[in-house]
DNA sequence: AAAATATATGCGCCTACGCGAATACGTCCC
DNA sequence: GGGACGTATTCGCGTAGGCGCATATATTTT
C-alpha cells in the first residue's frame, strides 16, 4: 500500500504471458537465475529482442534482475497475489509439455556442462544450479 | 488428428485471456450458460462489443455457444489439454477475488432473480441454474 | 413476405506491441 | 580516460486488436 506496489494487474499479467518467446524465457529460467546471454544464444536471436521481452516480464512483475558485474541475472519472482502465483506455477509445468520448449532447455543443459561454454558467450556466469557440476 | 483439432494454442489460450473485458465475460458464465444479452445488460456496454469479445473466446476454444431460437448461449467449455484446463478453472476463481467481477455477478444475480426481466432483456431466458428459482 | 428481435460482421480509427537496426548506458580492464 | 563487452533503449515499420458505428444475418412473429 505504499503506492508502488499496487493491486496486481491481471490484464498485463496475461498480456505477459501472451507471446511465445516470452514463454520460452519463463521456461529457461524455470527455477533458476540465467543470464541474458544464455537467453540469446539458446533462443538464437538477436539480443534487444530478448532484453525487450525481458523488460516486458518485469513490468508484469513476474520476473526479477540481478546484475553481476556486468551481466545480469533474470530469475521468476513468486507474484504477489497468491492466485496469481499458482497460476504462473501451473503455466510454467505446463510449458514443459511443449517440444520447443524441452528443446530449448537441452540445449541449456548442454551447453552448462560442456567443460566450456560457446565462444559467443564465453566468461558468463552459468545457471545457479549448474555451479556445482562443473568445478 | 483430423487437421480440424489442432494441438491446444497456447499463445491463443493467453492473448484470450489477456482483456478485462473478456474475464468479465467468463466470469459471469462461471459454471452456467448465459445468453448473449444479459453480457450486454450488466456490462453496460453495445452488443457489438460483446460479440466480438465472445467471438474471440470462441476462436481460442474456451466458451462454446448453442442457439435456443433467435437467443444464443455462451458457456466456458473444458479445453482439451488438461494443463490449460487446470489454468482456466484457477483463473476463473482468481477473478472471483476482483470488487469488479463481484459487482457483475451481484447484478446478474440481482437481475435473474427479479419476477421481471429488464425491459431491455424481456423475453429472454435466464442462465440455467436461475430456472428452478422462479416458477 | 414484412417487421421485429437477437446476434454477428465489416469498416475506419487508434493504440499496443513485435521486430530489426542503430545507438545509448553501465561495468570491467588496460 | 579509452576500449571492450553485456545489456537496455530508441526509432521506424508493420500487424494485431480494441472501439463505436453501421450493416448484415438469422429467427420468430404477424
Amino acid at each position: 500500500m505504499n503506492g508502488k506496489s499496487k493491486t496486481f494487474d491481471m490484464e498485463l499479467f496475461f498480456r505477459a504471458l501472451a507471446d511465445r518467446t516470452r514463454l520460452r524465457l519463463l521456461h529457461l529460467m524455470g527455477s533458476d537465475e540465467v543470464c541474458v546471454c544464455f537467453f540469446v544464444e539458446i533462443l538464437k536471436t538477436n539480443q534487444p529482442k530478448i532484453s525487450r521481452h525481458l523488460a516486458y516480464l518485469r513490468r508484469a512483475d513476474i520476473v526479477g534482475a540481478r546484475r553481476e558485474g556486468q551481466w545480469i541475472h533474470y530469475r521468476i519472482v513468486e507474484p504477489a497475489d497468491p492466485d496469481a502465483q499458482r497460476i504462473l506455477k501451473d503455466v510454467i509445468s505446463w510449458l514443459a509439455n511443449d517440444p520447443e520448449m524441452q528443446r530449448d532447455r537441452q540445449r541449456l543443459v548442454k551447453i552448462c556442462c560442456a567443460p566450456q561454454l560457446p565462444v559467443s558467450i564465453q566468461g558468463a556466469p552459468r545457471p545457479s544450479s549448474f555451479n556445482a557440476h562443473v568445478n
